[in-house]
DNA sequence: AGTGCGACCCGAACGC
DNA sequence: TGCGTTCGGGTCGCAC
């Protein structure tokens, strides 16, 4: 399930190998995954060539000259090169076909990601991009962005960490590894953080995603980048899909519940 | 405005 | 063995 460190690893594969070739092709095998004009989509990419790949919270964001074209890869997305002429996999949903026969395929087994194609302008007030919050290893994340964010959330803090327009990238791995690192019972509500809490939500953010970024993600499940490079970070988790286990600190079993009906993991005594 | 929750998907895991 | 059911996960949109 690709998360922040996993889908920079995607832009960076994907940069080394796909940038300035012209796109012949666009074919779209389950429309409801596009969320502009269909028939626009299939066309106005024809004749360009991706420039640059950014990328804001967990969304990549493909440049050509005059458009971006936004992608989610949501739980289950990847993206593959492959030849021309090989035949289609029942998952992929979306084929770019390069001049030099080569493709872009995305592939998505739950169907649940995302692409949107805008014109440039369009990118400072398109929703799902604009109201991304500060990144984990922005200098303008500090303790005290948080204290105002979280001041009047009644939430726990889990679900608050979870929102994008706060925090933007971290999804349930991370926050339940963010949590465990700051020592914060997940259930705590975030209005009632203190500075310190948050200091050290800031520093394990920061640290938790560098370190993933640097390892390739975390594999759970299907994942594997464009290249079959494999996630290692999940030799780093500390709590999350470790119910059962002994807390690396103290020993304590992690438990398991649920927060808005997400899975949270944490250890019940370093975590109070 | 903040909060809660269903919908979107389908493969895996589970129950019988 | 096989069939039916449940679960999960990020985000959006709607109801309150």
């Amino acid at each position: 399930m690709p998360e922040i460190a996993e889908v920079e690893t995607v832009r960076n594969t994907l940069k080394s190998q796909i940038l300035n070739k012209k796109i012949t092709k666009v074919e779209v095998f389950y429309e409801p995954m596009i969320e502009s004009n269909i028939t626009s989509f299939t066309k106005d990419l024809i004749n360009h060539s991706f420039i640059d790949i950014k990328r804001k919270g967990k969304w990549l964001i493909f440049e050509t000259e005059d458009r971006y074209l936004l992608s989610h890869l949501r739980m289950e997305g990847k993206f593959f090169l492959k030849k021309s002429n090989e035949p289609k996999d029942k998952h992929e949903h979306v084929i770019f076909t390069f001049q030099d026969n080569t493709t872009l395929r995305y592939h998505d087994t739950r169907k649940f990601g995302r692409m949107n194609l805008i014109k440039k302008e369009e990118l400072a007030t398109t929703a799902s991009i604009a109201k991304q919050g500060l990144e984990p290893g922005d200098k303008n994340l500090t303790s005290s962005y948080l204290l105002t964010k979280f001041k009047n959330k009644k939430l726990p803090i889990k679900t608050v960490l979870l929102d994008q327009t706060i925090i933007s990238g971290l999804g349930n791995i991370y926050v339940n590894e963010v949590l465990f690192y700051a020592r914060i019972n997940p259930l705590k509500e975030a209005s009632k953080l203190t500075k310190e809490e948050c200091d050290l939500i800031v520093k394990g953010s920061n640290e938790i995603i560098t370190e993933a970024i640097k390892m390739g993600g975390t594999t759970i499940k299907s994942y594997t980048s464009s290249l079959g490079v494999t996630g290692r970070f999940q030799q780093k988790l500390k709590v999350h899909k470790k119910e059962g286990e002994p807390c690396s600190i103290c020993n304590t079993p992690i438990v398991n519940i649920k927060i808005g009906g997400r899975s949270t993991y944490y250890c019940p005594t370093c975590q109070k």
